[in-house]
DNA sequence: CTCGGTGCAAAGGGTTTGCATACAT
DNA sequence: ATGTATGCAAACCCTTTGCACCGAG
């Protein structure tokens, strides 16, 4: 039992250059249009329908995870495993973070009797570089 | 210097209303379209574009707080200070959680040389009531 | 009397969806 | 051949905005 697999059905081309899209270097935490516009380089004809269905598909299949930083947009992330994000007010750049442990929250959580068993965490601050770039300007 | 206030001209029976709205028990971390159907009930004639402006405004001059929990929508806070939130995933309440202290991300972010300002934590998981619930039906 | 706030309705941005067709299997 | 994935465009949802009128100061 449990053979793991869920949706995926048929490979196709779009659903191969989607997964690359997210991957690719260069492109950081792309949204669902950064990832059409970067497809449609390669595969012009490929529509922004069909890029959000292929992205929650591969979302669904575990092979990339979603990141609703921010506010309004969905992130796409090629680190399919939790994990948590500093974004940088300044450059907006968005870099994973390693959370060793849970932290004091989900204490407080626990102690108010809740049972915690994800969490989502967002720091935000100036980056390495920003930091560096207004010590230089000043 | 520093006098604090900021936009806050004329106060209007809608401005007032919506304040009620949010800090209203009983209605617990509101979406502006629930404060638009709460506040509706006694000033039929409000419209949902004022309902959101005086948000925006309450939470610009530091009365209550907006915090994008979930994906979609924002949900509004009485509290206006910085804190956390438990999401139970059974039955949707949303509790404020105190976090005593800066969680590991926070260092990792430093180790990493970015400078944290802020933060925000939201935890998923099964609320006390809800595990509770689950125990007497098993 | 002034000009900021309101109501209305249309516009906006991101995401989803219905449908006929194309194509992976 | 079969039915899923695609492309297109319309629909959706939440939020914002333009504009003429209203009303707090």
């Amino acid at each position: 039992m449990t053979h793991e697999r869920a949706s995926s059905r048929r490979t196709t081309r779009q659903l191969a250059l989607v997964l690359d899209a997210v991957q690719a270097s260069g492109i950081e935490h792309p949204t669902a249009d950064r990832v059409f516009r970067h497809v449609r380089r390669v595969l012009p004809t490929i529509s922004l329908g069909t890029v959000y269905r292929n992205l929650q598909r591969l979302v669904a299949d575990g092979r990339i995870s979603a990141a609703p930083l921010g506010a309004r947009v969905v992130r796409y992330d090629p680190t399919p495993t939790p994990h948590d994000h500093f974004v940088c007010q300044d450059c907006g750049r968005i870099e994973d973070i390693t959370v060793s442990r849970s932290s004091g929250g989900v204490r407080a959580a626990r102690r108010a009797g809740h049972e915690v068993s994800s969490h989502a965490l967002v720091l935000y601050g100036r980056c390495r570089t920003c930091r560096g770039a207004r010590r230089l300007s000043e």
